[in-house]
DNA sequence: GATACACTATAAGGAAGAACTATAATATGC
DNA sequence: GCATATTATAGTTCTTCCTTATAGTGTATC
């Protein structure tokens, strides 16, 4: 027999997708959490497949779940779009793009600004750094991602290159190193270092590509986010390596490195899922953004 | 508050929008019909709007009825593929096309077999008439439409020229009228001509057309599809007129007609719906059967 | 390693909703 | 105007789903 699938059940597996925790997701929908228990479990009987399973005690969405919350987060939004559509007579459900602040703001000022002076339609900015874009993609809770592209996109994303951006270092104008046009790797022996926490890929890769050159340096500060870096810089606390499309504020120089490999900044979003209306619009606006 | 929409209530309301009978449709539903009915009542209380009204003791669904319909037949198609393809792997819901017999036997042909071909994806045809075609895919019944197009087409239909066919006279190779190279309405005058029943378009259209260039003519013989009509020219029951695009059999010949309009065979979907999957693949070889 | 903690999972009683039967109301055709 | 087909409503029964209570399970803390 085919399985029921109330909307409302849907709902339910949706909070407690996002939350993986049912005490908790229960509460939001203001159920007790022995029903949303049951309301899941009576679901994947249904389904015949198990949608989640136990690391510990934390809770993980198998492959079957995670399809589930995705067929679950669209089905909900094209109700809530229908609904909107059938009073109102239009579609105003925001298109939700997700990007990283750099991205925001070197890349995609412009486009926003185009789509919503164009299109009037509302939009949503999610601010998240790589997997979280790469996730929310996935999820379906982000329609567009702008983000670097590391190995290969998964599957049943699309994605399609934005622009390459190259790593250059960053010093003081009086630095005895901007005398050079270009500089090299081990240029970089003993310099005090202004690099983002050891987690963020940006450092990893930094400390990677240091490592494999043989080059010894220092921790000036450990700190997030491009314009921060770039104001510690100019306060001399160390020199800086960022992406080439930053704007260099005065008193600092650029100075490209060979051996650090470039950014290949690309847009994604879930294959086949913004042919059309504002998602399209706003696709096409990034694209021609970036020319 | 927002209306729960289950879809058990929406699988209801798409059979009941189907039958547009309360009684029959809760026997499909193997319900009682109170309990139909009060599923219908209390879905259109909870959106807000009026579903059907009764027109004699006929009921019509209202826009917003045909609109739910549409949004109905959509996400209960999502839902059958999403499980298809959870379990399955793979989408195998068929493309549904809709079109005429004149369009299967003379336009679409190769299209479709290289469609079955190259996809290995189930097709289900459904041989209309016009007024049904465009009926099937607003309804969100078929997928593709091919048919004339006559006038605008409906809002939220999209609809792409295929071909213009002209009309031509088919007569026996040996009808004195055959030596011309080209013919007029009139002299058709006092011929006896082999044309559809009265409620045809291709009949109003003729009727329309001979009416206005004051041509007197006879019923041969009243009979549907082109086919038939071509037998029945060369069995020598009258003249007939038919598409430029139909075989002509042996021992008759065609001969073109002027004052008579082209047909403009249009390709129609609901707008934005065939974007992907095996739905785009089918359309875009259909457009390049045409040239 | 015993205890506290946070959470999942199961069981049993009870409230809400949905379906059924019966029947009134309405329109049509003969 | 009566027979027929169908929509619409009411009251009752039955199922479903929710709630409280509680057992089970994996981590962290002392």
């Amino acid at each position: 027999m085919v399985p029921s699938l109330n909307l409302d059940v849907l709902q339910s597996f949706l909070v407690f997708a996002d939350k993986l925790n049912f005490t908790h997701a229960a509460e939001e929908l203001h159920i007790s959490q022995p029903a949303l228990h049951m309301k899941i479990q009576e679901l994947s009987d249904a389904m015949g497949v198990t949608l989640y399973r136990k690391i510990g005690r934390r809770l993980e969405l198998t492959e079957h779940g995670k399809r589930l919350a995705r067929f679950s987060r669209d089905i909900s939004h094209r109700k809530t779009v229908f609904l909107n559509e059938l009073i109102t007579g239009s579609d105003n459900e925001p298109v939700i793009l997700a990007a990283g602040e750099g991205a925001y703001l070197y890349i995609l000022g412009e486009s926003i600004k185009e789509f919503l002076k164009r299109k009037k339609h509302p939009l949503s900015l999610l601010t998240l750094n790589r997997e979280g874009i790469l996730d929310a993609i996935q999820s379906g809770k982000a329609h567009i991602g702008v983000a670097p592209l590391e190995s290969i996109s998964p599957p049943g994303v699309e994605s399609t290159p934005l622009l390459r951006v190259d790593q250059v270092l960053i010093l003081p104008s009086s630095h005895p190193l901007a005398t050079k046009k270009k500089l090299q790797l081990k240029d970089l022996d003993n310099c005090k270092l202004i690099v983002p926490p050891a987690d963020r890929p940006h450092r990893q890769m930094l400390s990677a590509a240091l490592q494999s050159a043989g080059v010894t340096w220092e921790i000036a500060v450990e700190v997030n986010g491009w314009e921060l870096m770039l104001h510690f810089a100019k306060l001399g606390l160390g020199l800086a390596i960022v992406n080439s499309m930053c704007t260099i504020p005065r008193g600092l120089v650029a100075r490209p490195l060979i051996g650090l490999p470039s950014v290949h900044y690309h847009l994604f979003n879930l294959a086949g899922a913004c042919d059309r209306g504002a998602q399209a619009e706003l696709k096409r606006m990034i694209l021609k953004g970036v020319q």
